[in-house]
DNA sequence: CGCTCCCTTGAATATTCTCAACTTTGGTGG
DNA sequence: CCACCAAAGTTGAGAATATTCAAGGGAGCG
């Protein structure tokens, strides 16, 4: 597994994805837009800024008009079921969409988890002018590829890892993006409260704060604050029993 | 939520997938090809038959030169985990596509379910084909959407929901494909055996047992045969928690 | 008839959840 | 700078859920 941020300080609207059908030990593995494609597609969209924890982007079940793009910051993807357990569908880095509706309305909500800056493309737009530019379209089919990809992972980790293993996959995840990881230090500055790291993960938060401690134990993480944490990567990677 | 078979007996590539800004009160909601594109795209394929329960139609790592469409049958796509632990991905219905390569080797392997027969297209053509195409690639953008929304939706029900919840969850899920659902007499043939649905709804193929037992006794499933259920599909649904 | 493969059941064990209390952290205002 | 507060994190104990291992049925097939 390669640990690599697919945008540090770029300009907008690089796809955070790898080609699928390119090994990224050459280079050209992850999708970029060319830059004319770039401030030509930014033309249909509309800048947004959010503030950490306000009131979310948009609400599950809302009509759903336009389709997000993350510049900056984090923002987490829930779906609320009837008895009122929350799940964490995604978290969605710079370089994501997110916002994909089923019957024209929203399938969840997305809130800022971090201070962020984003873009709304009108639906309607996209789907009149993407047909015209097949160069970008294809782009995009290559980043939803990726993320179909991504969540099948997110599924075996769900389904085939206990919590501490599931805890593990998650910290390393977080490490791919230099805004949050001092690669330097092996320090990973944890985005979410354990209580939304639960719910991404499928537990409670107090399991969570039981699994840091397990992880602890081994010597795979130690904890500075509860937000900082110095890690040793490879191990925990090793440790999740994924490749 | 809606409960249609996207294909029943129509011919080759048909698109398994709901268009995600129309709702599906409207018809037309399924995402069609052009009979033209069809026999287009057809030619850059290779048919294929597969015996159910035979030699995995390709492994997890090996190299992926194609692409795979289901037109009849079930797959059942897999990963193996270092510890041995199987975990089912996404079972693959016909209109489905699988195959999905990561730095250029599959990231799962896929196993015929049933007998079966599909396409593989190579992925070298179609990266060439697609962009010449654009009312096609953008049908794939879409039905690559559907795919991302319905394995954010296996993600709820793993993340959120005990193990006879999504048993029912899995159960509604295969009435959807007429096959295996006998509408008028609300019978469901389940497709896979009891181990298959463990690792499906990452569990154990004893506590699938025992699931079913539990859904027996709430009246919402009649054990006919181990694989003729008698199901009150609405009710089943309900009891799930999902929307 | 007997074999195999699956499904089912039981009992002991392990994991995770829930609820409640306690502690730390990070901000706010004196 | 310190005291205080609210929010978040941590810990413990008992209950619920799921796993594992072992053994007992049942259907299909040679």
């Amino acid at each position: 597994m390669k640990f690599r941020a697919a945008r540090t300080d770029q300009p907008s609207l690089a796809l955070r994805a790898e080609h699928p059908w390119q090994s990224s030990d050459q280079n050209g593995s992850t999708i970029e837009l060319l830059p004319s494609e770039r401030t030509e597609l930014l033309l249909l969209g509309e800048l947004l800024t959010v503030k950490a924890h306000s009131a979310p982007i948009f609400m599950q079940g809302e009509r759903a008009k336009h389709l997000y793009y993350l510049d900056e910051g984090v923002v987490q993807g829930r779906h609320t079921i009837r008895n009122g357990v929350r799940q964490s569908v995604a978290l969605f880095w710079p370089g994501d969409f997110f916002g994909l509706p089923r019957d024209g309305c929203f399938f969840n909500s997305a809130e800022a988890v971090t201070n962020c800056t984003a873009y709304k493309f009108p639906i309607k737009d996209l789907e009149k002018y993407l047909p015209r530019r097949p160069r970008i379209q294809q782009k995009l089919l290559l980043k939803a590829s990726h993320d179909i990809r991504l969540a099948q992972r997110r599924l075996i980790v769900m389904g085939a890892l206990d919590v501490t293993r599931r805890l593990a996959v998650f910290l390393v995840d977080c490490c791919g993006h230099a805004q949050h990881f001092d690669d330097e230090n092996q320090v990973l500055t944890v985005p979410i409260s354990r209580h939304d790291i639960a719910d991404h993960i499928g537990t409670s938060a107090e399991t969570v704060t039981r699994a840091m401690k397990t992880l602890e134990k081994k010597g795979l993480v130690r904890r500075i604050t509860p937000w900082q944490l110095e890690l040793r990567m490879s191990e925990l990677f090793a440790f999740s029993g994924l490749d």
